[in-house]
DNA sequence: AATAATTTCAACCGCACAGGA
DNA sequence: CTCCTGTGCGGTTGAAATTAT
């Protein structure tokens, strides 16, 4: 292992990571977690930043990452997430496990800037006693998924195929992983939403949680109708 | 086949914020 | 309260890959 002095008397590393260089941090992240980047960068011998070792972690060696292509129901959330929250790129990556905001944003940059805003597909939120769903719905009606955000959330592959079991030939079961950043954020909310409902009554439009039935929707076109309640997504 | 132009995406940078000393 | 350090986020860059001429 490289001593110490050997380290701060030579130049940080810059540029595409060497496979060396990614077992060796990957090795270090495992032992010693995924915090004091800068610590980590140091004892692990690697030249390198610990911002420049926190990057390469998060966007390309962390478990569960997709490398795939987006798929088009990603394509379509991306969008329209998009269009709601504007560059919000984390939070947007936060709805879609597997990939990372650095990922997303060079996605959005180089194949959807230019199709914004767009006027195919149709997105309808449901809150429904302790459930949401999140419809697509293409815009010939002919294609509809859900991803289902159930309170039992026994499995996460009820995130999608509640009206379209067949969904996995669009690479939805991929979002059936478990410990998912999703059933995590989805865990994270419930029990949040649990609690809060024990002393609050959120009141929107359509009443609030508590009532039968809540049924919200959010198009590009359509922005003055009911929409998500902000706290369904935010989940910082 | 060679070269130029364009696209893609991994990586870097600057800034803001949070938490601890 | 201030300073320092670490982290997270979004914008930008530039090398490599791909496509066009």
């Amino acid at each position: 292992m490289t001593c110490q002095a050997d380290i701060e008397g030579e130049k940080l590393r810059k540029g595409p990571w060497l496979e060396e260089e990614d077992e060796q941090l990957t090795a270090y992240v495992n032992l010693k977690g995924n915090r004091r980047w800068d610590a980590l960068a140091k004892e692990s011998g690697l030249r390198r930043s610990g911002r420049s070792c926190r990057m390469r972690w998060l966007n390309y060696l962390r478990p569960n990452l997709k490398h795939g292509h987006i798929t088009v129901e990603e394509e379509k959330i991306i969008l329209h997430l998009h269009e709601r929250w504007g560059n919000k790129w984390s939070k947007i990556a936060q709805m879609l496990p597997g990939r990372t905001d650095n990922e997303i944003k060079n996605y959005w940059r180089t194949h959807l800037k230019k199709k914004e805003p767009i006027q195919d597909g149709n997105f309808q939120c449901t809150s429904n006693k302790g459930q949401q769903s999140l419809f697509f719905q293409e815009g010939d009606m002919s294609a509809e998924k859900q991803y289902n955000f159930n309170q039992d959330h026994d499995s996460v592959s009820n995130l999608c195929g509640a009206k379209d079991p067949c969904s996995d030939d669009l690479g939805l079961s991929e979002f059936a992983l478990t410990n998912s950043p999703y059933e995590t954020r989805l865990s994270d909310w419930i029990s949040e939403l649990s609690s809060e409902q024990s002393g609050i009554n959120y009141n929107q439009d359509c009443n609030s949680v508590e009532s039968d039935l809540c049924h919200l929707t959010w198009t590009p076109d359509d922005s003055n109708r009911r929409e998500c309640p902000s706290f369904l997504w935010d989940m910082n």
